[in-house]
DNA sequence: TAGTGGTCTAGACCACTAA
DNA sequence: TAGTGGTCTAGACCACTAC
């Protein structure tokens, strides 16, 4: 691993930036397993010792591994490269639980609630939700634990008449209005991809910037009202989204 | 917006490190659309001289905004407040066709062949595809665009059975295995979310750790077989997928 | 040619972790 | 307390763009 950091081989032109050669190096021995997972780096002033390259330079390298996932830097203890994250996979058409999948996996759920109150609606929950004047939201905000590893965020609004008392929820959004009858039948999700913010970085362990699923979901009750908006955030590195498609009917179609 | 960068507010403390006040106090602004799409901003040196700030500190915060999407650079030419990108909404249950869907939207979509010939297959190939020794495979890999914009890179792999001639593909794959009755009726995909690597990122036009979509996508024809194995990569800002979900059979479920 | 972003350096101080 | 990553600075040169 010594030789991962001589200071030969840079710079021989055509081959971009000092700082990405680095991370190439560096992100080559983490593909061919010369560096193990939850090994430590030597420390950045070392590597820029060794490689002859400035310590803003090294950095820069490491930093970009640190983004995309590779390595974990612990301020005060040094830079690891990350462990092996198990991915969990999850269907798509199913109105599935989040508790219940971990414990089907044997892993602990757990959530961390950031809040769970009512509020007056935004314009887009008046919109969504078909609320009226005066009309008030109830919103929980939690983060998903499974085994001790934030996995997500989920950010939910309901009309307050569905649910006048957020704090009664406890683990299970949908058990508790099951008891009112109330249990979404069906459900609407958009899903696309974003770098994650400095504060929900925070929340999911996370560097800022990493790629997450972000989820928009739209529920409805048996009787067709609106029952639920909820906007998730999944850690990309941690999950699958598994989906079945079939042929589109006309079969005009011109390719995959 | 001259007072965007006013040297007055900064290190009141508690607010964090500066490229982060810097970063936040640009990104409001485009968000309360002070700064409009396109819009330019002061060189970075300019800026620098205006908050008091080094240009390195300073940059550190436009990078921020540049991985993000909310910024981009081009050298030479200065910085620029991101255009709003259209979002192109996606059946996740169907297996559509990328160009009839750009025709549907009044879109021209282009392809650009990274790739269009036979190969010795790796490993995971022989797996997914079912592949015997000696089997040849067929690689298809190109980016996709729509009005002239990268939206996606789609790398296909399929027995050498199914398609002895990949040069003889124009524009559509699934319409050329159709001339020979070979044509995939079911397919199964996992979705999840990656930081986009630099090769990459410049296909698309990103920057580097752009979140984008990975799509892995087995198909198979009516007789079983598979007949495709794709991996797709597409641009998180510009794609939503869409979703429907019913209520979980047992309905056990204790939460969304 | 002048101005822009892209890269790189050497050195400094701070906040945190681990012994 | 010693060592680590996190932040910040001033200054330099390069490659590219626009004129």
């Amino acid at each position: 691993m010594s030789d991962l950091f001589s200071p030969e081989g840079f710079d021989d032109a055509g081959k971009g930036p000092l700082y990405r050669q680095l991370a190439r190096r560096i992100g080559d021995g983490i593909a061919s397993g010369a560096l193990q997972p939850g090994e430590s780096l030597p420390p950045e002033r070392d590597m820029a010792a060794m490689t002859g390259l400035s310590r803003v330079t090294v950095r820069k390298a490491v930093q970009s591994l640190v983004a995309s996932g590779d390595l974990v830097q612990r301020r005060g203890s040094g830079t690891y490269v990350a462990p092996r994250v198990e991915r969990l996979e999850q269907a798509l058409s199913l109105l599935t639980s989040f508790s219940e999948d971990m414990r089907r996996r044997g892993k602990a759920a757990r959530s961390v609630w950031l809040d769970r109150s009512l509020h007056t609606p935004t314009p887009d929950e008046v919109m969504v939700l078909g609320l009226k004047a005066h009309d008030r939201v109830a919103r929980l905000a939690r983060v998903r634990l499974a085994d001790g590893v934030p996995l997500a965020i989920e950010r939910a609004s309901l009309p307050a008449a569905l649910l006048p008392d957020p704090e009664a929820v406890e683990s299970s959004l949908y058990a508790h209005l099951e008891t009112n009858g109330l249990r979404p039948v069906r459900a609407v999700q958009r899903l696309s991809a974003v770098n994650i913010g400095p504060a929900d970085a925070e929340l999911l362990e996370l560097p800022p910037g990493a790629a997450c699923l972000r989820i928009e979901r739209i529920a409805y009750l048996a009787s067709g009202a609106t029952a639920e908006y909820t906007l998730s955030l999944y850690r990309g590195d941690a999950y699958d989204f598994a989906a079945e498609l079939r042929l589109a009917g006309d079969s005009q179609g011109d390719t995959p």
